[in-house]
DNA sequence: TGAATTTCTTGAAGTAGTTCAAGTTTTTAA
DNA sequence: TTAAAAACTTGAACTACTTCAAGAAATTCA
């Protein structure tokens, strides 16, 4: 069941079986239904997610009291907020289930320990979260350099599945845009 | 000569006198003059980069072939392209000293020798790559919600030095707008 | 030092997007 | 299976910014 993690994992590392009974000891699936919160703002983040299945986002509620996507995760992706993890202060995001979810949520504390039982995980993470920054990087590229439109066709090239799974103000949101002129691109409006 | 580095490390994981000593040994300082170039697009990326004194910034050419700064690393700051890096593929950035420069390159063959003899580095690096992602988040979200205006004042009260330090131009490409847009602001005609 | 270069300023005209309001379509759940 | 809620569409009016052009100020370095 935890499958996709393990291979995830194995991407950067190598596993020893014993430690993959490790993992599996101190790892639980969690089933989430679509539009929970797995963060909500203010709150302090001790939880990594790990998503199964379904997608999950980050976004914020901006001053105008409507919600800006910053992040989907989708299968095998982590989510959460890592300035909030580390600082121990309180989050500026909510994290919410898009669709009905599995993931394995890994609290702070048994996070440290399994980093103490298996410290490969360190190297795990950091390749992880490297890249993670780099797209983090190449987002603001994007968001710099493109035109509405061509932020979305670029989207729609890279993740023509994702596309059709998340609703499109989300998307919109997540693109820098407003619904309205979301629907204006479709249409060929522009 | 290396202890900003050391001390930087330190502040996430503890090194014995004779880890330092390795460290030492792999290291070196490179004097870098204003206005060179560490990394050019197209070139893959292999050398991190961390800065003891002067600072660098990460830009790109837009499509009116005009410069936009993407980051800025001042001193204890890491700079790199970690997508080029991981991916070994042609990076989309350069990065580039602004001010005279002393820093410490270390090459991915060295820094690889480096993780094997100091495994506690990985997580030194995991927890310095998740705080970055975590900014990075930070940095999207005050895009998305702030006018210019207020990004350029809360940059100012969350960096007032490296304010006095950084061209105009430059400063207003980071935080998306024109450089006489920021004129304006200054001159408080907004 | 002073000529060249780089950086900053100003106003006028233009535009890629937003906002609003109202209607339509699709999805949800009892 | 239908009523309610959520998501999408459309056009008109608006605006936060950009672009352009030209000059002024500051910095660089031979």
């Amino acid at each position: 069941m935890f499958t996709p993690l393990f291979n995830h994992i194995q991407k950067f590392i190598v596993l020893e079986p014993s430690e993959i009974d490790i993992l599996e000891s101190h790892l639980s699936i969690s089933k989430v239904k679509k539009k929970e919160h797995l963060l909500q703002e203010g709150q302090v983040c001790d939880t990594l997610y790990f998503i199964l299945k379904g997608f999950a986002r980050q976004y914020i509620i901006n001053s105008k009291g409507s919600e800006q996507t910053l992040q989907f995760a989708i299968e095998n992706w982590w989510i959460t907020d890592y300035l909030s993890y580390h600082n121990t202060t309180p989050s500026h995001f909510y994290i919410q289930t898009v669709e009905n979810c599995e993931l394995i949520a890994i609290q702070k504390s048994t996070l440290e320990s399994l980093l103490i039982e298996i410290p490969k995980l360190e190297r795990y993470f950091r390749i992880v979260s490297q890249k993670s920054f780099g797209a983090a990087q190449m987002r603001i590229k994007f968001l710099f350099t493109m035109s509405a439109e061509e932020r979305y066709n670029h989207f729609k090239k890279q993740q023509p599945d994702f596309v059709q799974r998340v609703p499109q103000y989300m998307l919109a949101s997540y693109l820098d845009f407003s619904a309205e002129f979301m629907s204006k691109i479709r249409a060929g409006k522009v």
